[in-house]
DNA sequence: CTAATGATGTCCT
DNA sequence: GGACATCATTAGA
């Protein structure tokens, strides 16, 4: 992965790949400022688009916060495949959650993407969202991971999907003024693993960008 | 403003 | 049967 800085984005790019092949906590704090690009469909016309600005990384069967922690089942199988597919699952029976898959392939690890920061199609992102939140300010409509992915329109069906190729529907795309500065990135514990024990419950494989207004809730 | 709680499906024990 | 990588609503200070 290259030096940050003004790039030209031409269409039809791959997001680089290899950005996934390493440590997921290392890639993580690399998705910050990385667009995510949602194609219109049939129940949204507008393209969506959000800059990512909170994520968490998790690891394999070691992390006992992590969806691998049990080795490999039908749940968690995209966790194991290759790098840069997308993982989405449902949490507490109704809210999916987005991951991006890291590592190598037959290593299972993952980063949440937790927060959006809403750059095109707003009005796309308020009608995807539940009845009771179409009030909501620009920046709460992709903060937080089951409202991100609501907001994009995103379900257990696009899990597989390759984030990194300009052909798909939903698809990673790198921010065309640069990556943000370190001194505007903050590291934390991760939110709601409280089981996991120590140090799994501590270590700081939270990311965010700490002058974003889209964060979740819970900083 | 904070705290409590219900909704609801899937996975693991 | 319990817990869950959560959210929106309601009740209370």
């Amino acid at each position: 992965v290259t030096a940050a800085g003004p790039r030209p984005q031409p269409a039809g790019t791959p997001f680089p790949r290899d950005l996934f092949e390493q440590d997921a906590s290392v890639a993580a704090r690399s998705l910050l400022g990385v667009l995510l690009v949602r194609e219109q469909d049939g129940a949204a016309p507008e393209r969506r688009v959000g800059r990512i600005v909170e994520v968490e990384a998790y690891g394999g069967e070691d992390d006992r916060a992590s969806h691998a922690r049990m080795g490999p089942t039908p749940r968690n199988a995209p966790m194991f495949g290759p790098a840069g597919r997308a993982y989405v699952y449902l949490v507490y029976g109704m809210h999916h959650c987005l991951n991006v898959v890291t590592g190598p392939e037959g290593r299972a690890a993952a980063i949440l993407i937790r927060a959006l920061e809403p750059i095109e199609g707003q009005d796309a992102m308020r009608a995807a969202r539940r009845p009771g939140a179409r009030l909501l300010r620009d920046h709460q409509l992709a903060s937080g991971p089951g409202n991100a992915a609501a907001a994009f329109g995103i379900d257990r069906g696009h899990t597989g999907l390759d984030l990194c190729s300009p052909d798909s529907g939903l698809r990673l795309v790198l921010p065309s003024d640069g990556f943000p500065d370190d001194a505007r990135i903050a590291a934390g514990p991760r939110v709601g693993i409280g089981y996991a024990g120590e140090p799994w419950a501590s270590v700081p494989w939270r990311f965010r960008l700490t002058d974003s207004p889209a964060l979740s809730r819970g900083r």
